[in-house]
DNA sequence: AACCTACCCAACCGCCTTCCT
DNA sequence: GAGGAAGGCGGTTGGGTAGGT
């Protein structure tokens, strides 16, 4: 047996992949190197059939804010899951997903490195109980396992420092809009969508249309706020820097950042989906009840382990 | 113009799952 | 049911390139 060959495609590869493609259909990938067809392993050629020669592919097309935002969602929804997220993106393979989702990951760790607070210039602002992220530089990247650390990390940020950075392609839950929800949106069709909750996860939905089930987030704000003119959304940059002027009294110590149901699975769709819908209510009187509003801090209605998601990278394989 | 840096992306590797015998 | 082959998937790497100094 000759050689395997590695390394960039050739035109000519290409071509005859194709053909072979054309002839018995995607499949049987093995059988391209044993006809001696190519040089190359069944795995090699499955790869560049799905990542290059497959028809209507976005290649060499940037991704627009619109399907970024679809990846920030789905990638808190599923975790690094970039197949199934792939299957929401038309065009879209998981390699596109994952080389972006790593970029995205590298430009705002270095934003947040940019950001943290350099050991000469203390900062006055940061509360005791904000985690050591934010209190001391560190050497090295933190890990966002996914938008939900950036959430934590990015309104951390601003609950504790005068904290100012352009966050365009971070697409954070429009948190005003969560605050002034007090209703679920029930009556929005769903489509059809199997559900696979990732645990210990926070689920913030977002408010923007999505190819995948718009679960609404259970809000319990039981009197607006003194601050509701907030229509703009966290992708607002002048939200941002609004958000970050408030105090925890400024919000009125009402507010409470909502924990998703746990999207349960199983049975069957439509069932399914009703039960997350009613499970969402139940939680929400049931909230209401247990923890009556009282006049706390804007931090300490934050999930107690939102910052534990600034941990390392956990295996997917553990979800 | 040369160098550096950051970013993008194609492709490989290794592990896991599924399928077939 | 066991074992091997093939396929699928996520993580990683390395080359190319655009932009900045």
């Amino acid at each position: 047996m000759s050689e395997i060959k590695k390394g960039p495609w050739k035109e000519e590869e290409d071509q005859v992949l194709i053909k072979h493609v054309k002839k018995y259909g995607p499949r049987d990938w093995s059988s391209i190197r044993s006809k001696g067809l190519l040089q190359r392993t069944g795995k090699s050629c499955r790869l560049r059939w799905v990542n290059k020669l497959r028809p209507n592919l976005k290649n060499g097309v940037k991704f627009s804010a619109e399907e970024e935002r679809t990846v920030i969602e789905l990638q808190a929804q599923f975790g690094n899951k970039w197949a199934r997220i792939a299957t929401y993106m038309p065009g879209r393979t998981d390699n596109d997903v994952k080389n972006f989702w790593s970029s995205r990951q590298k430009r705002l760790a270095k934003i947040l490195r940019n950001s943290v607070p350099q050991p000469s210039k203390p900062q006055k602002n940061i509360s005791k109980e904000a985690p050591d992220l934010l209190k001391a530089p560190s050497v090295e990247e933190p890990k966002l396992n996914s938008s939900a650390d950036e959430r934590a990390l990015v309104v951390s940020q601003h609950c504790s420092s005068s904290y100012t950075n352009n966050f365009d392609t971070i697409n954070m839950v429009p948190l005003p809009e969560l605050v002034n929800s007090t209703s679920l949106p029930f009556d929005q069709e769903l489509p059809p969508l199997e559900f696979t909750p990732s645990e210990k996860k926070i689920c913030i939905w977002p408010q923007f249309p999505l190819p995948f089930p718009h679960i609404p987030v259970q809000t319990n704000f039981g009197q607006p706020l003194e601050h509701q003119e907030l229509p703009m959304k966290l992708e607002d940059s002048d939200f941002l820097d609004y958000f970050g002027q408030l105090s925890a009294s400024d919000l009125g110590g009402n507010v409470q950042v909502p924990l998703a149901p746990s999207c349960s699975s199983g049975q069957d769709q439509r069932s399914s989906e009703i039960g997350v819908k009613r499970e969402m209510a139940e939680i929400g009187v049931k909230r209401e009840m247990e923890y009556p509003l009282t006049p706390d801090s804007f931090i300490n209605d934050f999930p107690l382990d939102m910052f534990d998601y600034i941990d390392p990278l956990q295996s997917p394989s553990g979800w």
